[in-house]
DNA sequence: GCCGTTTTCGGCCCGACTGTTTTCAGTCG
C-alpha cells in the first residue's frame, strides 16, 4: 500500500542520514574495506544531492515507472533504488534501522550541525556514549569533552560555540530580503583602495529565490588587507575563520558570509568556482579532468610537471577551453545547461535570438501588468505610480489592477468603481499625450533624486500609457466576482485566487482552468499562491493548468514580488517548453516595489525564458493585440 | 555504491582553513 506522502526532501534526508552513519562507522585505517565504505557514504550523499535537485517528484516517478524510473536518475543504482522503493512503500529503510541500532544517535540533530562531523562525533560517542545534541552540549559545558583523547580545551569551546550558532541559525533568507545588504557589502568591498573589483557570487549571483549564505569575491594584490577589512565590518557579528585567501563570518542578521580574495589572473576561475551550484562545478571539473586538465578557483591548468595556467582571467575563457559556451549564472543548476552549452558552441553562427543560451535580459521589460493603487490596498495614486514607473524605472506602460469587491479586506472595487477608475485612466492618458500630467504634479523636488534610466529603445514622454485593468477575484467555483460585460470594457484583465486555499487539488485546478476558459480573462496572476518560507500555496495540477493556458491562449504570470516569485523557476521552464505565454509583474503596492521586476526577470532566466516568451517585453499596443 | 568513447574493475572534484597535525585528518563549500 503506497500512501502519497514522501517528498524528494524526505528521501534525500534519509539517504543523508545513512551516509552520515556510514561515515561515522569508518575507522582511520586506510585499508581497502574502509576505503570502500568511504566511497559508499559518498554515493549515498551524491544520490541525495541528485534527488534534491530534481524537478520531478520521485514518488510519482516510482509510482508511474517503478524501479526502472528511479534507475534513470544519475547516481542512483540498484541498491539505492531498492531502498527508495522500500522507503516509499513502508516509510522505513531497514538498512538505516540496522545502522542506527549499531550507532543509536539522534542523527537528525547532528546532520546540519556545522563544524562537528561524523568522525568527531564518533570519537565522542565512543568515549561518552553521547546520543543527542543536548547531551553533547551538557558534556562540553561540564568539561568532559576535553578529557577525550585527541580533544582539547579549545576544541571543547568550539563545540559549544557551534551548537549555540546552530540553535540561533535562521535557515535560508529570501533573495529580496537580503538584496540590499548584499549590494551594500559589495559596494563597501569594491570601494576599498586595495580592491580592484568585488562581486557577490554563490546562490546570490544565480539569483536563487532563497539564499543560504552570502559569498563575495574580491580581486586584490594584498589579500590580507582585504580580509582584515572584511572581518572588521560593522555588519560582522562573529569571525568563523580567516586565512591568507579566505574568510568566513557570521553577520548580525544570522546569515553566514564568505569572502575569497584572488589575483586578477584568477578572477574568471574564482567567479566560476564560487558561483556554483555544486553539481555544476563538479561537472565542469570532471570535463577538465577528461581533457587532462585541472580546474580550481585559481585557474584551468595543464597537468604537466610544470603546471601551466591556460585560462582563468575570465569565465568565458574557462568555459570555452572546456568546449562549452559561457552559461548565464541563473542557469547553473545542473539541469541540462552543460549539454546545451556544448551544442551551443556549434551554433555560434546563428543569429543572437536563436542562440540556446540567449535569455531574457534585465532591461527587456517595457511594462508592468500588475500594479495596485490607493483605491484599494496600494499606497499611492494612479498618477504617482505611473510617474515613478516611467521616470525611475523606465517603463512604457503599467496596468492598474486593483482588487475587486469580494476581497473585502482590501476594499475591493465594485462594478461602478472599476468603470469610474477606467474613465479616470482614460483622462490621465489624454493628459500624458498633452505632456501635462507628470510635469505639473511631481517633477519639482522629486526628480532631483531620481536616476534616469533612459534606454534608447524606450519611447518619449508622450507615449507612456496606463492600461485599465483589475485583479479579479476567482470564487470558490471558478466563477468571477465581476461580470464579463464590465471586464470587457477594460484594456486587460487578470484573475487570481485569494481564498479557499485548503480545497483539494482537483477543485483548485478546476477553479483556475474555469478562469482561464473565461474569454474575458487574459492573465492568471500568481498561479500557485505560495508565499516563500510561509505557505506552500494551494495545490494545483500544474501540467493541467499549463495545458489549459495553452489551449485557451491565457497568459500565466510570474509575480516578481520577492516573497511570491510565483511561478517558480521549474514551472517557468515547463511553461516555456510547452509554449505557454508568460508575463512578469511586480505586484507593486508602492513605487519602490517596481524594483521587484528584476527578481522576476531573474526567476524567468532561471526558467530559461527568452525575450520572445515574455509578453510584456512588447510595446503596449502589440501586447494588447496579442491577447486572446 | 555508482559508473563506463580506456565498461564489469578500479576509479570516484578540488583546495582552504583549523587544530596541535611536525605531514595530516576532519570539515566545509
Amino acid at each position: 500500500m503506497i500512501t502519497m506522502n514522501k517528498t524528494n526532501g524526505d528521501i534525500a534526508h534519509i539517504l543523508r542520514k545513512i551516509s552520515f552513519l556510514l561515515e561515522m562507522d569508518t575507522n582511520k585505517k586506510n585499508d581497502r574495506q574502509t576505503n570502500a565504505i568511504n566511497f559508499k557514504n559518498r554515493a549515498y550523499n551524491k544520490a541525495a544531492d541528485q534527488i534534491e535537485n530534481l524537478s520531478i517528484n520521485i514518488e510519482k516517478l516510482y509510482i508511474n515507472e517503478g524501479i526502472g524510473g528511479l534507475l534513470k536518475i544519475p547516481s542512483i543504482g540498484r541498491a539505492i533504488a531498492s531502498k527508495i522503493e522500500e522507503f516509499i512503500k513502508t516509510g522505513e529503510i531497514n538498512y538505516y534501522n540496522q545502522l542506527k541500532s549499531e550507532l543509536p544517535i539522534n542523527v537528525d540533530e547532528f546532520l546540519n550541525l556545522e563544524g562537528i562531523g561524523p568522525k568527531t562525533l564518533r570519537l565522542i560517542y565512543d568515549s561518552l556514549k553521547i546520543k543527542t545534541l543536548d547531551e553533547l552540549y551538557d558534556a562540553a559545558t561540564n568539561g568532559k569533552i576535553k578529557t577525550i583523547d585527541g580533544f582539547s580545551q579549545k576544541k571543547e569551546e568550539a563545540i559549544l560555540r557551534k551548537i549555540d550558532l546552530y540553535r540561533k541559525s535562521k535557515g535560508r533568507f529570501l533573495l529580496g530580503e537580503i538584496y540590499p545588504l548584499v549590494k551594500q557589502i559589495e559596494k563597501y568591498l569594491s570601494e576599498l583602495d586595495c580592491v580592484k573589483r568585488s562581486v557577490a557570487v554563490g546562490s546570490f549571483r544565480r539569483m536563487k529565490e532563497t539564499i543560504g549564505d552570502i559569498d563575495f569575491l574580491a580581486v586584490s594584490d594584498v589579500p590580507q588587507k582585504v580580509i582584515e577589512s572584511f572581518v572588521s565590518m560593522p555588519e560582522v557579528k562573529e569571525i568563523l575563520g580567516k586565512g591568507s585567501s579566505k574568510a568566513f563570518v557570521k553577520l548580525n542578521n544570522g546569515i553566514d558570509s564568505d569572502l575569497l580574495v584572488v589575483p586578477e589572473e584568477s578572477y574568471g576561475a574564482a567567479l566560476q568556482y564560487f558561483t556554483g551550484n555544486k553539481e555544476h562545478g563538479i561537472a565542469l571539473r570532471k570535463i577538465a579532468q577528461s581533457k587532462g586538465l585541472r580546474l580550481n578557483e585559481w585557474g584551468l591548468f595543464t597537468l604537466n610537471s610544470t603546471e601551466n595556467r591556460i585560462a582563468g582571467l575570465t569565465e568565458e575563457e574557462i568555459y570555452h577551453r572546456l568546449d562549452l559556451d559561457w552559461i548565464p549564472p541563473e542557469m547553473r543548476e545542473s539541469k541540462g545547461e552543460i549539454e546545451l552549452a556544448k551544442r551551443e558552441l556549434e551554433n555560434t553562427k546563428k543569429p543572437r535570438e536563436d542562440r540556446l543560451l540567449q535569455l531574457l535580459g534585465y532591461r527587456d521589460l517595457r511594462g508592468d501588468l500588475q500594479v495596485h493603487t490607493n483605491n484599494t490596498d496600494g499606497k499611492m495614486a494612479i498618477e504617482e505610480m505611473a510617474y515613478y514607473a516611467k521616470e525611475k524605472f523606465g517603463l512604457d506602460y503599467i496596468a492598474i489592477t486593483d482588487h475587486t469587491k469580494s476581497l473585502k479586506i482590501t476594499n475591493g472595487l465594485d462594478e461602478g468603481q472599476i468603470l469610474d477608475q477606467a474613465n479616470k485612466i482614460s483622462e490621465l492618458n489624454d493628459k500624458i499625450k498633452n505632456d501635462d500630467l507628470f510635469l505639473d504634479k511631481f517633477s519639482n523636488e522629486k526628480t532631483a533624486n531620481i536616476k534616469h534610466k533612459k534606454n534608447s529603445q524606450r519611447s518619449s514622454n508622450a507615449s507612456f500609457r496606463i492600461l485599465s485593468s483589475a485583479e479579479v477575484n476567482i470564487l470558490k467555483d471558478g466563477s468571477l466576482d465581476i461580470p464579463n460585460n464590465v471586464l470587457d470594457k477594460l484594456d486587460i484583465v487578470g484573475a487570481a485566487i485569494h481564498s479557499n486555499f485548503s480545497l483539494p487539488i482537483e477543485m483548485q485546478t478546476h477553479r483556475l482552468i474555469t478562469a482561464a476558459q473565461n474569454p474575458s480573462i487574459d492573465i492568471i496572476f500568481h498561479p500557485t499562491g505560495r508565499i516563500i518560507n510561509k505557505r506552500d500555496g494551494y495545490p494545483v495540477d500544474i501540467p493541467k493548468l499549463m495545458e489549459s493556458a495553452k489551449d485557451t491562449d491565457t497568459v500565466l504570470e510570474i509575480d516578481a514580488h520577492y516573497d511570491r516569485l510565483d511561478l517558480k523557476d521549474e514551472y517557468i521552464k515547463m511553461a516555456v517548453e510547452n509554449g505557454v505565454r508568460l508575463v512578469i509583474d511586480s505586484d507593486a503596492h508602492h513605487q519602490i516595489h517596481f524594483a521587484f521586476l528584476n527578481l522576476g526577470v531573474a526567476q524567468a532566466r532561471r526558467g530559461w525564458a527568452k525575450k520572445n516568451e515574455i509578453l510584456n517585453t512588447l510595446p503596449a499596443q502589440n501586447l494588447l493585440d496579442n491577447l486572446k
